[in-house]
DNA sequence: AAGATGGGACAGCCATATTGACGTATCTTG
DNA sequence: CAAGATACGTCAATATGGCTGTCCCATCTT
């Protein structure tokens, strides 16, 4: 198993090594933050017979009406056909539509329903109760804190795409 | 930084409204670091034939030498099943082993062996890059702040044991 | 007219999780 | 000591959410 040497087990001087310990940290509170907010939807969703997948599809449909499909494939960051299956449950369920593109008539441009906006709303207030919560038991500094650094973990490449999504509301 | 000025943005009573914009930007931010933070050791797993699920494993092993499996089980919270097939891989590849628990012999303790340290130290050197880049843009208070937030989304009965994870290095 | 782009669909595969049931060794407790 | 609880393993079936590869059509661009 043939490793960098900058690779330490063993105690060093280098100053990376010193911030082991708030690294891990990071990694973990992150592990257990993100793990534990989506978890709050679960059960909502599992009433109407849909996963996690579904819902992050419903969230940005919801943040940004009218996303045409190829601009959810990069949020998303997964392939055509997987997303493809999650529009369909999706469209079958009456919570999302389609609008053919007024400039590029190519183009499919999704939308919440009624329903689907009713929905949405419903897992939404799950996750406000807590990170609400979180942020009033942190204090207004700490929550800049938090958006700062996971600001910094978002590749360049992909900043303006959170950044468009964010100007709107 | 000053605290957004999107908060008085939209005028309304409900203060659980006023906090929409802050809401979501958290839950994208999240989203977007967690899975982005992920993917930077996507590689060196695939090059040894693993994935995410055993990386997870790996982690809080190396974190925690002598870990029984129940504690794992709580940690991850997934099914015995699900972790079972991840440890037997990571027996096969001779990265973790097990030893019979001196205290309670009906559990098994789970290490690394030299060949796990090794290969979990380069896999956590790429979280190290991402993670003490973003720590490093923020600043330290961000940093503080960041812990702060994430913290209080873990659940009460999950507290404790999170930060036991961390008081022993 | 040719090529690029946005989207849909079919087929098969993989990783990771689930539930349920059952077995064995070991510890705890009445 | 017997009975029950606990820690772990295992077999079997199933669900979810990803993936690759391929082919197609409509529409926009050049």
């Amino acid at each position: 198993m043939a490793v960098p040497s900058s690779v330490s087990v063993a105690p060093t001087a280098s100053p990376l090594f010193l911030r082991e310990h708030e690294v891990r940290r990071g990694v973990e509170l992150l592990f257990f933050g993100y793990t534990r907010l989506t978890r709050a939807i679960d059960d909502g969703l599992a009433e109407h017979g849909l996963g996690r997948a579904h819902h992050r599809a419903l969230y940005f449909i919801a943040r940004q009406p009218d996303l045409p499909i190829s601009a959810l494939l990069k949020i998303l960051a997964i392939t055509k056909q997987s997303l493809g299956r999650v529009l369909t449950d999706l469209g079958d369920k009456g919570l999302v539509e389609t609008r053919t593109g007024h400039v590029d008539r190519r183009q499919k441009l999704l939308r919440l329903t009624a329903d689907g906006m009713i929905f949405e709303a419903q897992l939404f207030d799950a996750l406000r109760n807590s990170l609400a919560a979180a942020y009033a038991a942190a204090g207004q500094e700490s929550v800049t804190g938090f958006w700062r650094v996971l600001e910094g973990l978002i590749p360049a490449e992909d900043k303006a795409m959170v950044i468009a999504l964010q100007k709107d509301i």
